[in-house]
DNA sequence: TTTACTGCAAATATTTTGCAATATC
DNA sequence: GATATTGCAAAATATTTGCAGTAAA
């Protein structure tokens, strides 16, 4: 799925949600929708706050909390915070998923798609709990990190 | 491994580290080990502070803050932030792991253990990452919150 | 016409920071 | 004795809330 067939899915999806549950479509959902679909990385209230005054389309910010709010519980948008700054959010990957190497020193994270992973969690049930999806974090050290810590180390001898 | 045994593993594992980066041994950073080590269930610096404030051993929450960071750095406890409340954090577990499964509806978060999915996870190796641990979190929907799902959809009807 | 939604600002809550006093090494 | 650590209070930051005005249904 290309990154248009995916937005427009995503609209009929977040359309079909506000029906439901019949809540209202403003221009603001929409245009915060669209904003999130146009980003692949992950994204901040602030961050995406601000791309959207980039464009001159103004929305407060209680409205960007309250409609990533909505978007994150009709399963468009999952809510990830890898520290105490502030929440990091990314919208549903199109095809397969992915999970986070997170250094456990420097902070930063790559992601990594593991098929055969993915496959071995989507077949895993719990009794009495129905699954919608998985989110795998994996600590450790990045390359970087580590070789500044040999080099440390050689430093101190 | 059982509680005791656990808690001295875990004194003489923080004495290696504050030695190895010359930090010093305070009676401020042991009672905290100790109390993390007398918890099961997941806490946060407010109730952590709270119980040794109710042991009559006072600390500074600055204090909490900062050696529960320790901790995780030494690889002592670890850090989850369910919602945008206070971060929650537990002791590395004795024996096995676990993961978490939480609730989109209601919050509430269930450990399960699952040691073929911990061995597999186990054998995962990443180019260019050291892994320390895994951390997956399941989210879906608790029984209790589908009950309550079906007797609405009806009550609809 | 009803009332859900928005924007704004104030309130709340958590975590971080600065600094003087203290205790470890 | 040098300085890392503590406690306290103030500051910084993210998120939530209340309310009046606006717009979707």
């Amino acid at each position: 799925m290309n990154d248009d067939k995916l937005k427009t899915s995503a609209q009929n999806a977040f359309t079909q949600y506000l029906l439901q549950k019949r809540l209202r479509k403003t221009p603001e959902r929409y245009a915060i929708l669209d904003k999130v679909f146009d980003t692949v990385e992950h994204f901040s209230v602030e961050s995406l706050y601000a791309s959207l005054e980039g464009e001159a389309f103004h929305v407060s910010k209680a409205t960007v909390y309250n409609t990533v709010q909505l978007l994150i519980e009709c399963g468009l948008v999952r809510r990830h915070q890898f520290d105490n700054k502030s929440a990091q959010y990314e919208r549903v990957p199109g095809v397969g998923n992915h999970h986070h190497l997170i250094c456990t020193q420097c902070g930063k994270i790559k992601e990594v798609k593991d098929p055969e992973l993915i496959k071995v969690l989507n077949g895993k049930r719990y009794p009495t709990f129905t699954t919608d999806y998985f989110v795998l974090y994996v600590y450790g050290v990045c390359s970087r990190c580590a070789k500044r810590n040999r080099k440390n180390k050689n430093d101190n001898k």
